[in-house]
DNA sequence: GTATTAAGTGTAAAATTGACATTAATAATT
DNA sequence: AATTATTAATGTCAATTTTACACTTAATAC
């Protein structure tokens, strides 16, 4: 019989967060270092298991929010690792998604908590299991997804200035962007809000800040109007 | 305890195929008519359960062998299901994979066998479970794949001419194409052999076969070549 | 009031995309 | 042998997008 459930193997579901995180000195990960075997002390994902009363997203966000406190986070699931003995304890299937937040709002003392810290993407500890890969692809994917959608958005702080926003995409894309092009190719976008309001940190004439317009990016797309930076 | 090993539920992994064919009608999918309950008789993609000791690309490529006896089929991992309720039987979480097959090339005996057939993507029968939400996402995604790297000849027999080509795209893009333009974009980009054999069924003048050159393309992909299609 | 610092701004050349119509080759028909 | 019918093959120009590039402005610190 092709196809019976009885005979079916049954595997446990893992999920592992990816969280990219941004600030004044670049793109980010979070990482925690484990505190049960195998592998206790060494540096990992965010994870956990699948519940049996709970779908994959469900998962992500509960175990997001249980170790920076924040809910409401952008997520999206991006490959199932099956490799036989990745996990050494027992078969384990982890289906690995990646998070947005806004580096500012988390939680600081519940990640110190878990002996969870942010690392700059290019200056991480090696990882336990198939870790390395699942943030390799990670990256992959924010860069693919940042250039056709506006999620960068959501690593920013809700007022941002054009350097900020300049300097993330330079981050994600990990090359340089021309200022004039980049600040020209966004403004022709009009899906941002330009504020009255100017950040005086970074200099003495002050930079404009800028919100994203959400609904104007939606009415744009119901044109087929496609971000493409 | 956060992670525990022994606490954790285990779940039913099951992999399902979409598997695209491409003829002169257009673009198809390979959907079976179930067998077993629940649903049987009901239209379904093609699908199996993760053993043990089996990845799931190898679950991916078992089933596909299964149902058409081909190997060494271009597959490639798509997304994890996961809604409670999506299998009635059982909690079952199920991976998606998209496979491209030359429909020249399978074994018809072996699909009539297992009530398989081939259905138009655009006059496909309604499907089981969340079925047709993995056949959206599945077009979605060969039509993005198609666009950036050169898989689509894996839909089209060894030696093909430009109009199929070009059909081909027109199929998995659902628009129409300038016929000059696509030749002439297809042509930068330098990765067909021109052969001198023509095919003569769909015209007196006879139109020149082309093959893919493998070769040539990755030895592109080295200085940072993108298809762009 | 002068110096300092980052913000803000425009133009021209190059590359790419998109629109568009005629000629060429061959087999079938007469 | 000439004509017809059918699809293959080919090129140009305008519009748009992308890229490269440097000076002025605003505000504060001294």
């Amino acid at each position: 019989m092709l196809n019976s459930y009885s005979s079916a193997d049954k595997v446990l579901l893992a999920v592992d967060c990816i969280i990219f995180g941004f600030d004044n000195e670049g793109l980010k990960i979070l990482l925690i270092q484990r505190d049960f075997e195998p592998e206790k002390g060494k540096w990992s994902l965010i994870g956990g298991f699948l519940k049996r009363d709970e779908v994959l997203d469900a998962a992500a966000t509960r175990i997001l929010n249980t170790y920076t406190g924040l809910n409401d986070i952008y997520m999206e699931q991006l490959y199932a690792y099956s490799e036989i003995d990745r996990d050494p304890v027992e078969r384990t299937i982890s289906v690995s998604y990646f998070a947005l937040i806004n580096i500012e709002n988390h939680n600081a003392e519940l990640i110190k908590n878990y002996h969870a810290e942010w690392f700059p993407i290019n200056d991480a500890p090696n990882l336990i299991f198939d870790h390395n890969e699942m943030v390799e692809n990670a990256i992959k994917r924010l860069r693919y997804k940042t250039s056709i959608k506006p999620i960068g958005f959501e690593l920013l702080p809700e007022k941002f200035t054009m350097r900020q926003l300049l300097e993330l995409y330079e981050a994600i894309l990990s090359k340089e962007l021309d200022k004039r092009n980049f600040i020209s190719k966004i403004n022709s976008l009009e899906i941002l809000n330009k504020l009255d309001e100017k950040d005086m940190q970074s200099s003495r004439k002050g930079s404009y800040l800028y919100t994203f317009n959400k609904e104007k990016y939606e009415e744009k797309l119901l044109n087929n109007f496609v971000l493409n930076l």
